[in-house]
Order: C-alpha cells, then sequence, then structure tokens
DNA sequence: CTCTTTCATTCAATATACAGAATACCATTC
DNA sequence: GAATGGTATTCTGTATATTGAATGAAAGAG
C-alpha cells in the first residue's frame, strides 16, 4: 500500500483539527463564526465547537461573547517568540540582512528550509525606501520555486523523481523548462549561490546562497538560506556578480557562527 | 525546569496537551526528548509520541530522526503572521514606540491584555542601545503586575474580589500594600495613565497608558496598551510628567486610529 | 564483546471523544 | 407580536484515541 492517506492516519485527530483551524483563522481578514469555520476545516459544527473552545482555553483564538466569532489570539506570538529564542539562525541572521539590504539597495530576506515542501521567512530587511517588495516574516513559499529553489536542488540530496515532481506542480510568472533550469542548478553548485532572473515575477530578480546547519551537516542539504531580491534591470545595472559574492560571504559567515 | 500546569478535563483534550507540549518546546534551551517531554507535561510516552508525531505533521514541531530529540519548527512563525495580520493594533503601534522610544530614551512596549490573567508584548522599540528588543515580543506578564496592571485595574470593568485575589498573587521586587495599589489605581482614573516606580523591578520605572479597540467598548475595558520603561533616576530627571502626557497622547491617536 | 540500562515504539483492551440528531437561542421579517 | 430562518449548543450511542505493559533498539559499563 502506498502512503499517500495523509488525512485521519494520525493517532490524534484532534491536533490536525487545531492546526486546520487556526491556518484559517490566520488566513482569513474577518472574525468568523462556528459555522463557517466549521464549513471550511470540513468538521461536524459540534466537532468544531469542542476545537474551538479547547483552542481558546488555550489563548490560542479569541472569542468575542457578543459576536459569537473567532479570531486567532496573542498566544501564538507566545509560540512564535519561543521559536525564535532556540533558533541560532534567527537569532544570527538579522545582522547579516541589515549588512546587505542598504549596501546594494535590496529586500534581503532569511528563510528556513522545510523539507521539500516550503520555505518559510524568518527574518527580513529593506534596503531601497521607494520599493518595497515585502514578504513578512512567517510568509510560505513553495520549496522549488524561484532562486531559493534552485540552491535547494543543488545542495539538498533529494530524490530526482521527487524533485521533478514537485517542479511540474510550481507556477512561475515566466517558467523556465525543465531541461533548462536543471542546467542552471548544475551552475549554483559551481557558483555557491542561485539568480533567478525574472522566471518567479517578472521583472524582479532574485538570488539565494545557502546556509547549512550543523557541524558536518552538509550532507543533508542547507537548512536555511539568505535570499535578495530586486528590480532586475537596477540589479543587472549595479551588477549580479558582486551582490552574489557578499551573498556568499555572508552566508558562509552564519554557517560557521553556527558551528559549521 | 518547572512541571507545567496540569491538563485540565475537556472535549478536546489532545488540544490541550498539544499546547502544553509547545509551550514547553518554546521554553526550553536545547532540543528535547519523547521521555523528558512525557515526563513534563504528565503524559503517557505512548499518548505524547503521537501528539509529538501529530506536531510534526503540521510542521509545528521538527523531529531529529538522529539524535530522536524534538524542538519548535517554524511554523509556529506562520501562524504568529495571521495574527499580526489581522491584528489592527499590531499594524499600527510600531509607529507610536518609534516615535516615543528615541525622544525620550526610553524601552517601549505595545501590549495585548488578555483577560485578567496576563498581557502579551506585541511590538517593541528601544530608545538607548542597551538591551534587545525583538527577543521581547511575545513574552508575557501577569495582567495586573507593575504599570499596565493599574491601567487594567483603573479601566478594566472587573470583579473588585477578582482583583484583589489576583493582586495576592503577584510578585514584586517591592511589594506596595493593597491599600496604597488602590489608592495609587484611582489616581490613574484620574490622570489617563499609570506610574510604577521601582515596585516591580527595583530601580526601573514603568508608564502605562490605556489604548481601547473597538468603537464605544470602552466599556469592556482597554484591550491594549503603551508601556514606556526606563531607569528610575534618568526617567525622574527628565520629568515623568512629560513623558507620561506624550503616552497619552499617542494611546488616545491610537484607539482613534482603531475606530473610536 | 556481552551484559545492563535507558529510552523509544508497538500492541491490545477499554474508557471516552466524536458525529449526528435534537434542542435552544437569537435576529429578522411579516 | 408571532413566525421564520439561521445560528450555536447540548445530548447520546458508538467507533476510536488513550493507556500501561510488552517489545525493540540503542547506549554505556564491565
Amino acid at each position: 500500500m502506498k502512503e499517500s492517506s495523509p488525512i485521519q492516519a494520525s493517532k490524534a485527530p484532534a491536533i490536525a483539527r487545531a492546526a486546520a483551524v487556526l491556518r484559517l483563522l490566520g488566513r482569513s481578514d474577518t472574525p468568523l463564526g462556528l459555522g463557517a469555520i466549521a464549513r471550511d476545516v470540513a468538521l461536524n459544527p459540534s466537532t468544531c465547537l469542542y476545537v474551538l473552545r479547547a483552542l481558546a482555553e488555550e489563548e490560542l483564538v479569541a472569542f468575542d461573547a457578543a459576536t459569537k466569532r473567532y479570531t486567532l489570539e496573542a498566544g501564538v506570538l507566545t509560540l512564535a517568540r519561543g521559536w525564535l529564542r532556540q533558533s541560532a539562525f534567527a537569532e544570527l541572521v538579522p545582522a547579516s540582512l541589515d549588512r546587505l539590504a542598504p549596501r546594494f539597495g535590496v529586500t534581503m530576506l532569511g528563510v528556513q528550509i522545510v523539507g521539500l515542501d516550503h520555505i518559510i521567512v524568518v527574518a527580513a530587511a529593506q534596503g531601497g525606501q521607494n520599493f518595497q517588495l515585502s514578504a513578512e516574516v512567517g510568509s510560505r513559499f513553495p520549496a522549488l520555486i524561484s532562486a531559493t529553489g534552485r540552491c535547494i536542488a543543488a545542495f539538498g540530496a533529494h530524490d530526482p523523481d521527487e524533485i521533478a515532481t514537485r517542479f511540474a506542480a510550481l507556477r512561475w510568472d515566466d517558467p523556465p523548462g525543465f531541461a533548462r533550469w536543471q542546467a542552471e542548478v548544475e551552475q549554483v553548485r559551481e557558483r555557491g549561490y542561485a539568480v533567478d532572473d525574472g522566471n518567479y515575477i517578472a521583472g524582479v530578480t532574485v538570488l539565494a546562497a545557502p546556509v547549512w546547519k550543523g557541524a558536518g551537516a552538509m550532507t543533508q542539504g542547507p537548512g536555511h538560506a539568505l535570499v535578495a531580491i530586486g528590480i532586475g534591470s537596477a540589479l543587472r545595472r549595479s551588477g549580479l556578480d558582486a551582490l552574489g559574492e557578499a551573498l556568499l560571504i555572508e552566508a558562509r559567515g552564519l554557517t560557521r557562527q553556527m558551528g559549521g
């Protein structure tokens, strides 16, 4: 039997339900009622009510008794603080971002790589005052997209078939063919950093360099990456190579600081 | 490390267990094994294992297969981002903090009031270069402590008995007597902002001013507060009143912007 | 290398969380 | 004021999540 039975396979389904509810509330722009929530996460209203009450008890969701609507509660911030506290990367990366962003006038991101599924923005710094290509902390992106994706493909020890499958599911503004993409990935292995020149978002150029986590963990692939984002025309004018090399230096410094 | 609070009966106990595990992992400085986690949250190892697996499936917990240790995963950041997105206060307050912190050389906090239980730091700004500020976001404090506590007591429509009970449980460096504290709370009602002069932390003065949430929600008490923290001697020299009045003005501005 | 200890994981019986129907609660509308 | 529609909430039998013991897999000591 193939392993693909993701729903109901767990021995603690209430947790998956709770996570789905939290994510829905995080996505929603307005407070939601029980009915709307139950419908969206495909739960029985009664079950959903108990989930919401338990989450409210933990102060992860807020309940407005007057309108009977639910929202995320600030308790989720406390969890995030706990993660930030213990993540060496999150602690160290802002300094690197603050160095590079003003120097090259780019938006800098520090991202965490979560498997082959996706990456999560951990920290950000704005370079130019005019064009703010803001990606907020906590945002998720598909793992293989853009420059970071080429990094993951180049340095992660992943199954080629798996990569091909996931590549096919990506959405680009201007998709590169798989063959050309693979050639670029090969180039990343030599050069050390990756470039996405308008493929992901038209007119926008993205660079990424890998940061490894623990000592000698390089065989398992990078756990993080530094990302630079800027307007393509401006970046090409000021020289991509200089930015790429600066990314590499900072990324190597971070790897070293984290015990490499 | 101290034991977590006991898990209470609910119709979805797995959620309370999950929250306890997440909080424990957030508190811990090092990755933890199954045994340590199960012991701390008072769970059967087998049950705890299923909880951890479900949390890992949701990418709220990271599992290191080599060491069999668990950590918080970056997914908690995504939840926090959802909360920040939909909180008008979190969106607006940084501007206020950034205005006041350098002007008075104080550490500024924006806090969210969660019932009578506690407050959560939502945003922070440094005046001097003394401490790291970003680490503070997400911290929890008892609701009635320090200057914020006097605000909540003054403007929240809470049961006096409940307040007295909770007051008795607080820990101060230099506890004010209940009678004197109540007199100060009365003063807060007239002046509009609260002062804690070395009671909570010796040598440190804290000021707080309330921010109400929705329009006409003042009857239910403030949902947020602006907090200023500084060295007592320095603050008294530069004048507490000026800082207090500035806090009030910013707090009123925020209340207005949030639909007051 | 073998024994001992510690920890993670599976297994099978049973206490209980869950789904669905039934009820209570509002807020509108007639 | 009565009725209606759309909610949220309680109630109850049953499938299943939880438990504690048994098994497996490492790590450390002798």
